[in-house]
DNA sequence: CTGTTAGCGCATTCAC
DNA sequence: GTGAATGCGCTAACAG
């Protein structure tokens, strides 16, 4: 149109606050800008950094973010696929508890992409870390400095996440000629106070334990917890891996090794994913991404005895 | 509608999956269920926290959130403003940075809740903390231990939240009868690394403070980690205070006293006000809410000089 | 190049 | 009680 008029149509649209309606504007393409995001916990900084990664990538591009918080429960993730799904999002991007979720999603013809977990292989996209190997790299780290009792902290033994860091716990001991021992490695928990509670009671069943590698940054919290409760000193009397690098973990003295994940590089790349989907720049079949961790050595391990 | 009639609907809906069209549904009421959120940093626990929070009220009472970073920038809130009132959005709730964004959406009729900081009074509803209180608290405690050159790291100076912690330092001095010294209180800054550079000027051109008051979780961080560096001991040398009581806090060792924020009172209060206002429950004009903090006291803080 | 029209999926209104 | 019509605000496809 000519440029006079659309510049008064402009300046009208401006003066009287026109701003278009998306929601019209979404019922006419049958499409949304909207992109839904399902965590376990907005608390907890591995899930907070996650989301901010997919929420920066998204926001470059056009897009912006549900999001909704499942707190590990089956029901509300039901729930919040519902939801997604009513809402007519252009994609999901979901830290799955069931396969259930994602299926619906994946049927009613919604993109989705797993991250941190994958339940539905085969079905949609995932971006996953390298569990095991990340978890070889902090037992064999224990290994090599002499320990070879060691605790094993895991969260959901249902997941993906800790059956993987089982395995690669158990694959370093394997490597080393170490056997499993069962009673090192106490049962699920979840929370900072779950974590808790199970180090003391391996710490009294398995006196002898001489280095703990705890699984995830909110069981590193219970456990460092509970070993000063006990006035018992990280690295000289208790040697302590985490899996999950967070900022704190520098602060401690001495500070926490730990397995680094690349949080950030986990959002980015399941949001570039979602969005490489939409614009059917992706091929057909389900892609699957595996990130690398890195091992980060500090003040928290020592060899065993002194 | 006859119930036989109604069973066998509703049974096929599910079969073929029929999900409502939300879109349709919002274009026709004229209203959606999403309320924009809209915070500074997903990544500093606080604004997590606070997020979940509002999310969880939301969801309890049928609504979602769409939740946008602002990052601190006026560009990326304004920007966020037009997708809010783009989107039709029932309500927004925003860490504000400017006046602006609120006052558009204000003006658009859109119900806004400021949280944390209030930039426009008298427009919108607001949910803030007791900062001065706080800040003099933890103040008058250094002070009563027996500290006189107490350091202040405040965080963007333009944010009412530096201003009113800074006044509750000057109100706490002014209390015990201390002039009041600009040059124990750096220029302004945001970020850890910030801090913790701020820190070591501070110490470079004071070394004859005895305290350190982090007015935010993440300048404590930053001065931690300065402190640290110059091999210098909390507490033993150096008392500090922090201003937003986070979890790994409590881990350190000595753990850090602090100001605990109401942060899970702060959203969950956000949210129930602007619901309020949707449910037209609430008063015509703006209402405001302050919450209490808490002093915690634990190791960081001991009178100074051995 | 401008103006008109039809329909996205739902809910409300009216007629039956 | 059930069924048909209308319009929410936009845009794509038309006709003028």
């Amino acid at each position: 149109m000519a440029a006079p008029v659309r510049e008064r149509v402009q300046a009208v649209a401006v003066r009287i606050g026109y701003v278009p309606d998306a929601v019209a504007r979404s019922l006419r393409h049958r499409a949304t800008r909207a992109v839904g995001v399902l965590i376990s916990d907005l608390r907890n900084p591995f899930y907070a950094d996650l989301a901010a990664a997919v929420e920066q990538r998204l926001r470059a591009r056009g897009y912006h973010m549900i999001l909704a918080n499942s707190d590990g429960l089956a029901d509300e993730e039901e729930a919040a696929a519902t939801l997604f799904q009513a809402s007519r999002v252009a994609g999901v991007i979901l830290a799955p508890v069931t396969a259930l979720a994602t299926r619906q999603l994946v049927d009613a013809g919604v993109a989705v992409v797993e991250v941190d977990r994958q339940l539905a292989p085969g079905e949609c996209d995932a971006v996953l870390v390298e569990n095991e190997e990340g978890a070889r790299m902090a037992t064999g780290h224990l290994l090599e400095i002499g320990h070879r009792r060691i605790g094993l902290l895991l969260g959901e033994l249902e997941w993906q996440t800790a059956t993987e860091r089982l395995a690669g716990y158990r694959s370093a001991l394997e490597l080393a000629g170490v056997p499993f021992d069962e009673s090192l490695v106490p049962r699920s928990s979840f929370t900072a106070a779950d974590a808790a509670r199970m180090t003391g009671e391996l710490l009294d069943r398995r006196p002898d334990v001489t280095a703990i590698f705890a699984t995830s940054n909110v069981l590193a919290e219970g456990a460092i917890a509970e070993i000063q409760r006990r006035g018992r000193r990280i690295m000289t009397d208790l040697s302590l891996v985490a899996f999950d690098d967070v900022p704190w973990m520098r602060l401690m003295q001495p500070a926490i090794s730990a397995v680094a994940q690349p949080t950030i590089g986990l959002g980015r790349t399941a949001a570039e994913l979602l969005l490489d989907r939409l614009d059917a720049t992706a091929p057909p079949e389900p892609v699957v991404r595996r990130l690398e961790t890195t091992l980060v050595l500090r003040g928290s391990t020592a060899p065993p005895g002194r």
